[in-house]
DNA sequence: GATCGTTGTTTTAAGCATAAAATAACTTCA
DNA sequence: TGAAGTTATTTTATGCTTAAAACAACGATC
């Protein structure tokens, strides 16, 4: 993990989401070009982050949360927002406080709580990666519209709604 | 891993896309919300394999790839299907031919080349398994009309047509 | 004020994933 | 033919992720 410009493992990036019996399936057919594009421009952050900045797309998360919400939060609160489990948090928190780049402290209130916080190191290197991810991220939808990128955003927004709902129901009936 | 219907860790999908400036960065918006939906929807894959099949996202997915094509693929080819590194597949493949699911034996003409093909007790089960996954897929997007998904479905060609235009250029320069 | 259920976090065991290096077989071409 | 380069796969080291269980502190209720 030291030179970026070597040759790698890295895998090719083709289209391979097809093969269903291309009449029937929309959901299915939606769900699996979901899929290709999350990961395709994953692959491209991930990337990024690791030529530039030796480092994570878990971690770089965790620092975007913590600048997001502008103030220290629980391990809970961070295994929610980034919709991952409990046990994840931990290591992860782990290893971030160990590169100095967030604190982590017992709650005063509630002693089971521990609450992780941004050290100025962490805002100082998140604002750097922020930065370029955001200009990744435009890159690889230059190719867009901006109707296009507004379309989608909305479709998404709809997408997201009616997964909730659906998962709303048969989860939490009581 | 036996019981399904117990307390269990699985995070909560609440809605924590947000935080940006709102104004700016329509690219990483739509970034973020096309995350949320592909993570959302995994979960729900992912709780479906488990509870159902006892059985994981990456194996469904290794099943899939050689049900569509029809015949064996070579473990490099798998890689590039599945969009992971070639050392993925190794393991991915040994727990699968450890389970009677698939057979991976060296190619005649090259014997560098692994062929791995699918076993009947792995056809049999992914066509259960693949049944299961429509269902839920579809009940996901219940909410969302037929225009919508088709929208969606066409805007996300678009989106992948991009990112892959924009890989090109600064990947296979040559 | 002890007990019971709940909530927040960590631990454990297994599996998934990556990047880089290693291995091995193929190809080329001088 | 045999050295140099390429391609296919595996190995290694490390980190991420999950589900389930364990642990620990809280809160209510009797």
């Amino acid at each position: 993990m030291e030179d970026a410009s070597r040759r790698t493992d890295t895998p090719r990036t083709d289209d391979f989401e097809t093969g269903l019996g291309a009449g029937d399936g929309l959901e299915l057919r939606v769900w699996l070009r979901l899929l290709t594009c999350s990961t395709l421009i994953e692959h491209g952050v991930r990337h990024g982050l690791h030529r530039s900045f030796e480092t994570t797309l878990p971690r770089f998360d965790v620092l975007a949360q913590l600048q997001r919400a502008g103030k220290p939060l629980s391990m809970g609160e961070l295994s929610r927002r980034l919709m991952v489990t409990n046990g994840n948090i931990t290591g992860l928190v782990d290893r971030l406080k160990s590169e100095g780049l967030v604190d982590r402290r017992r709650s005063d209130g509630d002693r089971r709580v521990q609450m992780v916080s941004l050290e100025p190191a962490g805002a100082e290197l998140f604002e750097r990666m922020a930065a370029d991810n955001r200009r990744w991220v435009t890159e690889m939808m230059a190719g867009l519209s901006r109707e296009e990128k507004e379309s989608l955003f909305a479709l998404l927004g709809r997408l997201k709604s009616a997964v909730l709902d659906a998962g709303a129901e048969d989860g939490e009936t009581g």
